[in-house]
DNA sequence: TTGCTCCTCACGTCACGTGAGGTGGC
DNA sequence: TTGCTCCTCACGTCACGTGAGGTGGC
């Protein structure tokens, strides 16, 4: 007969587990004190102590454990015990690896805007820009409902985002609640979902500014830009198009006055 | 200002975590009427709750969160957190599959045992038996330390084990605790591992019987065996064989009277 | 007498859920 | 007056860990 402490040393059970253990009645010492209330196990106690440990290793419940123990003593029957927690276990284990997931995404996406707006010139520029696979969805409303557009986009592309939202606007003039426009994201891949139009988005010749601050006072930065492409006597092409290199985040909205925008307007000279 | 159910709606928080998220200090409302309690909370909160919403749902403790967004409000601040919480939540989910892939193991384990004895012929019976992938380890000692073979040969197997553990007695003779003998398993591949010995065991033709019940009484099945070699007048080759169909589990001991152990002699006619 | 082992409360954990019992405005 | 929304305790969860304060045998 062994003292708690010594049953505790060879079943690598804590004192306060055993004790629970009676308590809850699946482990019973084999013998109680009357007078000290001292627990003493037998040798032959072990076995059963080894099995809860195992169980318990296994994430199983005191009280699942306790009704196994009550009806079984063959592992062959307590196989169906064993499937069913297996199938909880795969599905924690899942759960876990899609919230890593979605964390390791959310990273790379801050990564990828920091650099993004690393050392950007914030003068009106001409440049010429690549070609690039880019998925948007394309509607008619109020500029401030683009948001449901990267949702759509942004679930159905998931891991194959390659760089910030943009809005595509395919008129040439401003309107207040029924702009014809398009938001989605640049890929590192092609993708076949109904409903977003992906495909090859040419690049070409371009003016381009920096907007920085709210999205309010956006009209100054194409003021600056169209003044370019008039003096210049290029012959800007739509859509136009707008990158959001900073702008609210996936769990700050941040301040307004940190967002940077690249305002681009592809040009045609004659 | 929304009262706390519709604030509830809203950010598709619970009453009660509001009121939780109150009390913690992380989300506390913009108004509380003195007479009623009442909590109301301004528009302008939406945006903390939803963050808090998101934070949630990575696993960051009330307690983290309240760090983040006492010191941060941009998400370009927090990539550090992030960092440590995905490879937390990497570790966990990691943890949950090792789980899983064990209970895994062991179902295929009960599974094989099953299948096994499913039918055997408790007859002396003369048969065939095919080569297999075996690792071992060999060592000397009294028969019941075979148990520490199994462990080690186990660990090193782990998912390669094809069927059950067998012991091979190199001594023609019974050795009380100077017996020379190998504990291991039948493998699907070939392992390489210091200290084990993997190698093709031959088979050929064999006088088999099955033992039921304890170890103890395996004397008996053995006279049996050797009763029908000496009678069929073959000669024994070493070392012999026993294959623990059913022993004592993975969890349970189990009732040793349901022992299944396979015994088989290999023969040479000259 | 001192140390050691053991005992029984009692409280804490973490983020809420679940009543019980009561109030204020439409 | 009735319903509805909200309020504040208070207790429960799960498997123990962590003291506090005390006892019995060597």
């Amino acid at each position: 007969m062994y003292p708690i402490g010594e049953f505790s040393l060879i079943t690598r059970l804590s004192v306060k587990a055993l004790r629970y253990y009676h308590e809850e009645g699946i482990l019973v010492p084999d013998h109680v004190d009357e007078d000290s209330g001292y627990r003493y196990y037998r040798k032959s106690s072990i076995d059963r102590a080894t099995a809860i440990v195992k169980l318990r290793a296994m994430e199983f419940s005191v009280s699942e454990i306790r009704e196994i123990l009550l009806h079984h003593s063959d592992d062959s029957e307590i196989v169906s015990f064993f499937e069913r927690q297996m199938s909880v276990l795969d599905e924690k284990a899942k759960e876990y690896w899609r919230m890593r997931d979605s964390i390791s995404n959310t990273i790379d996406t801050i990564r990828r805007s920091e650099k993004m707006i690393n050392g950007v010139d914030d003068e009106v520029l001409v440049k010429y820009i690549d070609d690039m696979i880019f998925a948007g969805y394309r509607f008619t409303g109020a500029y401030d409902e683009v948001g449901k557009a990267f949702a759509k986009v942004g679930r159905a592309a998931g891991r194959k985002i390659a760089g910030p939202a943009m809005t595509l606007y395919y008129d040439g003039e401003f309107r207040e609640k029924d702009a014809d426009m398009e938001g989605g994201f640049p890929l590192s891949q092609k993708i076949d979902i109904p409903g977003i139009d992906c495909r090859v988005l040419r690049g070409g010749k371009a003016v381009t500014v920096i907007h920085r601050g709210s999205y309010e006072s956006i009209g100054k930065s194409y003021e600056r830009l169209f003044a370019r492409i008039e003096s210049d006597r290029m012959n800007p092409v739509y859509p136009s198009r707008e990158i959001y290199l900073k702008g609210p985040g996936l769990i700050f909205k941040g301040n307004p006055r940190n967002y940077v925008t690249e305002l681009q307007v592809i040009v045609r000279e004659d």
